[in-house]
RNA sequence: GGCGAGGUAGCUCAGUGGUAGAGCAGGGGACUCAUAAGCCCUUGGUCGGCGGUUCAAAUCCGCCCCUCGCCA
């Protein structure tokens, strides 16, 4: 089998709220269960991420809270870094939009869209803060509503009658951030001609029309072609930012919409500069046979599967040409957005201010991270809506996790290792019903990869579930307990054909169960790693120091192919590999809410 | 208001024309290697409502009701 490219592009966080389980589950959870599949492929795997560190929500925390916006943001980074780790979220690099290379890539694809004619300037009025001396975005005025005349209307938008508004028409309006009157001042912004892509991002949209979630199409293709795309302005009055690259715009910035998706390929160059390599990221970005898969919550699906795809599309071969004069090739469009719904919390919809939500890093204080990983894989909102409920993390960990597959995995190895001395024992020649179980586990390898390979994560999981149940009825069939009362090396061959499609299993479930699947691993006395390691790195720039988070392959040892273990073989005592839970723990999760 | 999704067993859901399905929960059974886990059997639904097309509709069409998103 060719090898191929895979790049695995994870949404990037937005630098000033910690991550919950709903972000996991939305894009990160499912990018690493896929870009770990794909590594067992032995497939080139690439997966990038990093904080979204830039615009006004980071610059109005770290004026409430007399920091700067790069220590804000830097908070959160590290906090997003601790998490990855700890749930095993395995990026290949995540890093950050504020870096030297970002600044210089997201500039290059500006400059490129320039000097293609995609960009336009457009001079409009905007609240101006005669006290801060600077812009208020729309969202940071408040005034009377001129359409139904509630007082405390926002600037974009009326939370009484649901109005979008016109925010220069706002009645009587007030600084959110010190109360002050604002006045209207006249300012020059570039827009991105979206209109003048548009052709290029219906073909774009309509050769995937067949392959995509159905959920993304409709929010893509169906939104232009029932209402065609209009100019976006991609610059603000803003300093916490990247410098707009035009002369006499140096204290404007790049909108954080426009560039943080650039940040695919930014991250992308400099992994390779890291790698040492640098020019590695063309293997992905400039190979027409390499895929890319943008893992997003869907409310990213507009910036995804249109805006991110018209940068690319109008920016041509001018990228390379300005970038490092390499001018005869174009980058290469997202082949997939397997953009995943929301997850509800308990009924009702997840909300930071509210505390209704669970926070990842908080989880990880009390539970492990495979159950966390396995539940969120078993109800991902891959096709809708789905719900969080704190009983059925507990029943599905107790019945799927510790009694199906756990208990399978605990009761052989210990019996094994009770009656054969800590050896795996010799079958001889395997019986029909033995192969026939064999056969059930290895034909998985086929139709479950095609199911992870399609980002069918929910599937993948539940028919290697179903094998395990399989694996549990063939012991009770042979009942290896009885056999060795009459004959031991019968009761060898059971043994060792359960061993063997654990084995197996421990492959089939690696890519969702990583760290549980590493220790069944070392149990069964291999050597060398299922994965490799995360580790994080400092690294300095003329711009500032940040930190990122790698991955390094190292000696792995296994591949997605079923297990050939051999009977003779030592292993160790096998310790239960899943915790089962106590029901009581409902009542206690459920007061930490709201 | 427009667009979209969903309304199937107590719960979570699968099922796009041909005799209603899975998991969990509930009930019963044989066994004991195992975290009292696993295995076998089993109760349970007029498939949101009303009409229509068809030999045949959960499945196609129309209208209506409810829930949830997105957009204006």
């Amino acid at each position: 089998m060719m090898t191929k490219n895979i790049l695995v592009a994870v949404a990037w966080p937005y630098a000033s709220a910690d991550i919950h389980v709903g972000n996991m589950t939305g894009s990160y959870l499912p990018a690493d269960i896929y870009a770990r599949f794909h590594r067992l492929q032995g497939n080139q795997v690439l997966m990038v991420s990093g904080s979204d560190s830039h615009g006004t929500p980071i610059m109005v925390r770290a004026d409430q809270e007399n920091s700067t916006p790069e220590e804000v943001y830097k908070k959160y980074h590290a906090k997003f870094l601790d998490l990855f780790q700890r749930s095993g979220l395995s990026y290949d690099l995540f890093t950050t939009t504020h870096t030297e290379n970002h600044f210089k890539v997201a500039q290059t694809i500006f400059s490129s869209l320039k000097e293609n004619g995609y960009l336009y300037t457009e001079t409009k009025e905007h609240w101006y803060s005669t006290s801060q001396e600077r812009f208020l975005p729309d969202r940071y005025v408040e005034g009377t509503c001129y359409i139904c005349g509630y007082e405390n209307a926002r600037g974009d938008q009326c939370d009484n009658c649901g109005s979008l508004l016109e925010a220069t028409s706002l009645i009587n309006p007030q600084s959110k951030m010190d109360g002050s009157t604002p006045e209207l001042r006249e300012t020059e912004h570039f827009y991105l001609d979206l209109g003048a892509l548009q052709p290029k991002i219906v073909d774009f949209l309509k050769a995937r029309e067949e392959y995509w979630r159905p959920n993304v199409i409709r929010q893509s293709l169906g939104q232009i072609l029932a209402e065609d795309l209009h100019g976006r302005a991609i610059t603000r009055d803003l300093k916490w930012g990247i410098p707009v690259p035009v002369s006499g715009w140096e204290d404007k910035s790049l909108y954080v919409w426009f560039e943080a998706v650039i940040g695919y390929l930014s991250a992308t160059i400099e992994w390779a500069s890291l790698s040492g390599d640098p020019d590695r990221w063309k293997d992905w970005w400039y190979n027409p046979e390499g895929r890319s898969y943008y893992f997003i919550g869907k409310d990213n699906i507009p910036f995804h599967a249109v805006i991110w795809p018209a940068e690319l599309a109008g920016v041509g071969r001018t990228f390379g040409a300005f970038f490092d004069e390499d001018n005869q090739r174009e980058l290469v469009l997202p082949y997939d957005v397997p953009a995943n719904e929301f997850l509800n919390m308990e009924g009702k919809k997840i909300s930071g201010s509210r505390n209704w939500v669970v926070d990842g890093l908080d989880f990880l204080t009390r539970y492990d991270p495979d159950p966390l990983r396995y539940y969120l894989t078993a109800n991902m909102p891959e096709t809708r809506d789905t719900d969080w409920e704190w009983s059925k993390f507990v029943t599905r960990n107790n019945n799927e996790l510790v009694a199906t597959w756990g208990n399978l995995v605990n009761r052989v190895l210990s019996f094994a290792h009770k009656n054969w001395e800590g050896y795996v024992p010799d079958p001889g020649d395997l019986r029909p019903e033995d192969e026939a179980i064999l056969k059930v586990v290895e034909e998985g390898f086929d139709h479950i990869a095609e199911l992870y390979d399609k980002v069918k994560l929910r599937a993948a999981l539940t028919e290697t579930m179903r094998l395990a149940g399989e694996v549990n009825k063939y012991l009770d069939e042979k009942a290896p307990w009885f056999e060795i009362k009459e004959d031991k090396q019968s009761a060898g061959k059971s043994i060792y054909t359960a061993i063997r499609a654990i084995d197996s299993l421990k492959i089939l479930f690696a890519p969702v169960l990583p760290f549980t699947c590493e220790q069944l691993h070392q149990i069964l006395g291999y050597e060398k790693p299922i994965f490799g390691e995360q580790y994080t790195e400092e690294v300095p720039d003329n711009l500032s120091t940040h930190t990122v988070l790698r991955y390094r392959a190292g000696e792995t040892c296994c591949s997605w192919q079923p297990s050939e273990i051999q009977g003779g073989r030592e292993f160790h005592k096998p310790k239960p590999l899943f915790k089962k839970l106590d029901p009581e723990i409902v009542e206690q999760e459920l007061e930490r809410l709201g």
